[in-house]
Formats: structure tokens, sequence, C-alpha cells
DNA sequence: TCGGCGGCTGCAATCGTTTGCACGGAAGCT
DNA sequence: AGCTTCCGTGCAAACGATTGCAGCCGCCGA
């Protein structure tokens, strides 16, 4: 009743027991014999109590939450990969910390604050672009990286970039087209190279040329797709297909397009990567390699779990399989 | 060297000083005098020292963090308002906390336990579909309603809905529209009431009739959007304009008019609210209402500590105003 | 020279749990 | 009956920091 927020001990004294006991019938019932953890029970409910969290953690000495650094949280792209994140780490009752890599001057800095701190207890590292050194922290707790990455022993979910630009290049060939272009990612970004190569092995796979005049160069932005459009238009080796390094650019690339008065898939074939909501209610709608952002969050919650509980994460496959999802945007070339 | 973590002790040792002098070192400076302000840095560069914030927090009595409850993490919608969060929390020195209300059975529920649970200092809610009864809970933390909310005297970072509705149908009159139609969202959404009564209000204000049959109801998504334009090109009695509640509709309407071989603004204005990245790529590119979300997310971040840090929050300014960004999909009635 | 004062510092209690260890008693066995 | 075993419980020491209180010391003024 009074402001004095209900403790372990007014538990003990309602209930008559020591506080030992009523700790165990809280996190071992089974070793309380029934009666006393009944009476326990009952005076918890009596007094609202509810354990202080900081204080089991410190002494449990744990923190009981991960944090999930992205480099930019205002990319939509994250909001489901956190959702599915966030599903599995609250029925394992642990908490789900965001934040941004980007923001602050000095991101590898931040990442290594962040591993000192002891703030978690583990960490989800979606940011490709970090320099592997700012892991060599003393007793850093287990890391799991959610994106490629330079540092190849670090336990990883990753997507099977290479296998999409195979499917898209397919895909594209299938429909009879021979000049096939791509719109990279930053290039610093290894999501990006990882696409980039694999277009340029799907193409070598076939006999086709990936010429450098056919390489545009974006930043997976919508705005860099417009811009990819507008040089697409000037050049004169123009491929006929463009497959794209995220959905975001071929967006940008279909609204620019328009608006030059050229027009998909008649003028130029596109697909995108990712499967982001709007492909299917753009015109055209988009053809696209679909990353199933949900089981990525998930998967990633659940290595990270297994290695903080000791697991070694070998029972989690590390790959996570995409998909080529076709819709307009994609026919045989003129 | 050793595995253990290097506490407070070991610094005081280091620097023989006592564990009170370094704890007042690292939080007051001025307090302690330059040579032993200087040797407890030194050792605490020495040892690699980290601060223990559970031990601190515990003693301190707060946690350091602040959760945000959204009813649905993987609406990119909200991917925004946390990066403005993040920003003003990870400068205060605060962890954001992230969860979901719709993933358990019982969203009230969940509320309730987050409330009581001390995870946290603070909450900001963006859910208006929970109940107000949810916040009773006897010792809780501040919480600050990022969204309409039934329950006013809570307090809350608005938007201006009702100023957006206004601002939306006052451009479509300026071009001559006078059937100017509405797309809801969900109905039991108070966003979505606001937005509509706001459409109502500002119909009115110009004598126009707000007709029931240019009524079209939606629940945000981009698919309710496309269903809208289906049953708008059935419709006898159709409006030359329509206000939608959410960008999203209007990208799913936009898609689908164009599968029915209609047209905007030849055939309809269209108008949307939220201003959502992909707005300025569609073409026609979308007219709509601004929602500044960073700001959103900064100002709930920056009222929440003011109010867990014993303020009132009168300082803060709770309505933040939106604006018309007029693009291309709107024009005058054919 | 002495009293007073103020600036620094250390002692030790405290935050609220968890958990190793020991102890008491009941039950089972010879 | 006497001895072991085992179950259930309580005692008290952690976990690692913060902070009120008190004491020390040096300086200043009288």
């Amino acid at each position: 009743m009074n402001g004095r927020p209900v403790t372990i001990q007014d538990v003990a004294r309602e209930a008559g027991v020591s506080t030992a006991t009523v700790s165990r019938t809280l996190s071992r019932p089974s070793v309380v014999a029934k009666p006393t953890r009944q009476a326990v029970l009952r005076a918890v409910q009596k007094t609202g109590y509810q354990v202080n969290h900081l204080a089991r953690n410190l002494r449990r000495q744990r923190t009981g939450s991960v944090i999930a650094l992205a480099p930019n949280l205002a990319n939509p792209f994250f909001s489901q990969i956190l959702a599915g994140m966030s599903a599995v780490l609250s029925a394992r009752n642990y908490g789900l910390l965001i934040a941004d890599t980007q923001m602050g001057p000095d991101p590898d800095e931040r990442l290594r604050r962040y591993l000192a701190s002891g703030m978690a207890d583990g960490l989800v590292l979606f940011d490709g672009g970090l320099s592997p050194a700012a892991l060599d922290v003393p007793g850093r707790p287990p890391v799991v990286a959610a994106c490629e990455w330079l540092a190849a022993d670090l336990p990883s979910i990753r997507v099977d970039n290479a296998h999409g630009a195979e499917l898209a290049v397919a895909h594209l060939a299938a429909l009879g087209h021979r000049r096939i272009g791509h719109v990279t990612g930053p290039r610093t970004n290894v999501l990006a190279r990882t696409r980039k190569a694999g277009w340029r092995e799907a193409m070598a796979r076939r006999g086709l040329p990936a010429l450098d005049a056919w390489v545009f160069e974006g930043d997976f932005s919508m705005d860099s797709g417009a811009l990819a459009a507008e040089r697409w238009a000037a050049a004169d080796d123009r491929p006929t297909a463009l497959f794209f390094a995220s959905d975001e650019m071929a967006v940008g690339f279909l609204g620019a397009l328009r608006r030059i008065g050229a027009q998909a898939p008649r003028d130029i074939s596109v697909v995108g990567f990712d499967n982001i909501e709007v492909c299917a209610h753009l015109s055209p709608a988009l053809t696209t390699i679909r990353q199933p952002r949900t089981l990525i969050g998930e998967r990633a919650a659940g290595l990270l779990l297994d290695l903080i509980g000791g697991g070694t994460g070998e029972g989690i496959e590390g790959l996570v399989e995409v998909e080529l999802v076709v819709r307009d945007s994609t026919a045989p070339p003129a």
C-alpha cells in the first residue's frame, strides 16, 4: 500500500519463511516442500511482489538483455528482423536493446564500447562495415554477425547472397537476356560485394560477358536507383536487364524510368533484392529475390541465446535460403 | 589480464585510494583533488576498468533504460521513430528496449507486466489500441503516449492529425475538387478516427458534403489500399479525389489503379499521410502530409526523460506539426 | 599559539537477490 | 536402538557499485 516497492524480505516475513526459501520457490519450485511453496505463493500474491531484475541480474552476473546493433535504424529493412528477434527473445525472457552504429563519429569505437560495457549478455551485429578489430575486447560477450562479415570466424547468420544473384541472372537469362547489368550497393558493404560477385559468377557460368559498362554504382538508396536510371538512359551500350542489389534502388529506378518516358519491362527488365513490401504494389510489380527477414531475426536471436547459454551454435543453420519471386518487371527483351 | 572483470576495488588498489574516491572521481570529478583524480584516472586507464551498470543501477535505484512498446515492430513506420528516440536516449546514456504489444495473446496484460516489472525507468507507448486500465499499476514508472490516446491525461506527443486532414482537403479543394473521399485506417485505431473526423470537419468547413459513399474502409496496409481502388472503380458515385489515412494505403491504391487501367492524377487525385520514403519515387510521386517521425521519436524520448528526472514535462511541446508535401498525384479534376 | 573552518578522503552501510554450506529432523536400515 | 541418508530450510556471504557521515589535515584569522 505504501510507496516503497515490496521486496523479497516482505514476502518472507509475510510467509513466515526465510528469503532463501522465497527465492527458491520462485526459481526452482521443485526443491521446496509443497505446503511451504503454497504459503510463499500466497504471500507473493498478497503483497504483489515483483522480482527486482537489477538485483537478480547483479547476483546472477548477467544482464538479461542483448543488443542489436544496426547501421541505420531508420532503415525499415531492419524493423522486420528486429521483430523476429524480439519474438524469440521475449519468449526466453530476454530484453532487446537497440542501437545505431552510424550515429556517433566513430562506429568501431561504439561497437567496442558496447562490447566492453557489459550492458548486455550478447550482441547481434548488422553492420558489415565495421572493422573486425573492434571485436578485440578482453572479456567480450558472444557476438553473432547477421550480415556477411570479413572475419569469417564469427558465428553468423548469413543470407545466401551469391545464390540470390544466381537466381536473378538465371531468371533473366531464361527470358532470353544476354546483356544483364548490375546496380551495386555501397562499395564498402560486404553484402553489396557478395551480390556483385555473385552476379559476375552467374554471368560467367553462362558464358555471358559482365561488362564494367553495365555496372552502375549505387548505395542501396532509392535516390541512387533513380540516378542509375538516368545514367542507364544516357549510356550507349545499354543492358536489356538489370539486377539490383536492393529493392529500394529498383524502386527508385522504376520511378525515374517512368519520368523519362521509359517503362519496365518493355524497355528494360528489372530484378530487385529483398522483397520489401512495396514490391507487389508497384506497377509494374517488382520481380525480386526474397529474403526471409523475420527468419533471419529469429535465427540470429536463437544462435545468440545458444552461445550465451554456453552452446557452440552447432545445431543452428547459419545460411538462410533466398528465393526468386517473379512479378511483372521482367519479360523477354524487345 | 586474467579472466575476472576488473572492479572498482582493483582500481582503488591500483591508485592507492578507497573505492569511494574512485566512484566520486568518475561521477563527480570536481569534488576530488586534482592529483588524486589524475592518479585514479591513470589507474582506470591501466586496468581498463568499465563500470558495472548493473551494480550502479541497483544502487541508484534505476535501470538506465526505457521501453518502446509498439503494436507491430515489423511496421517500418516505427523504425524512424525509434531512430529518433535512440538518438536522444543514447546521448543521455539511456538504453532503448523495444517490445511488441501484439505478439502475445493479451496486449493489455503485457503492458501491465512491463510497467510492473521495473525493467525500465519509463515507457513510450505507440499502441493506441490498448486499454487505459492497463496503466493502473501501483508504482508504475512514467509513461508517454506517442499516439492519440483515449486517456487524455497521459503526457503525450501527438501529431496534429486533424490539421493534416485540413491541409489535405484544403489542397484538394483549392485545386477545384468538391467530391473528396476518404480511405480510413482500422476502425479501432484512434489515429485513424482523428484523421477521419478531421476530414469531415474540413469538408464541413467548406460547405462540402462528406458522403458515406465516399468513405472506403482500410486498415493502413497496402493491400487494403489496393482493395479500395477496386471498390472505388466499381462505385457509381465516385469522388474525384481521395484523402488516405496512410501512405501505405495510397501506394497500394496507385498500384491497383494502374492495373485496372486508370491513372492518377488524371482520373483521381490522391493525397496520402506520413510521407514515407517511397512517396517521392512513385510515379506519379505521391502528394502527402508529412509527419516528422524522427522528431516524434526525439520529442517522446525527451519528454520521457524529463518525467523520469522528476520534471513535469511542461516545457516540452506535445503537438508536432505536420505539413503538406505537394507532388504529382494531385491535379484539378477532369 | 590556538580555534575554527572547509576541502578531501575513507569507513561502512546499503541496494535486493541468489546460493553454498550447514543443520535439524524424519525415515529407513541393520 | 543406533546409524546413515536425505530432504527442506535458514544463515550469511556474495554481486559491485554509491553515498551519508565522520574524521583528518592544513590554512587562516585573531
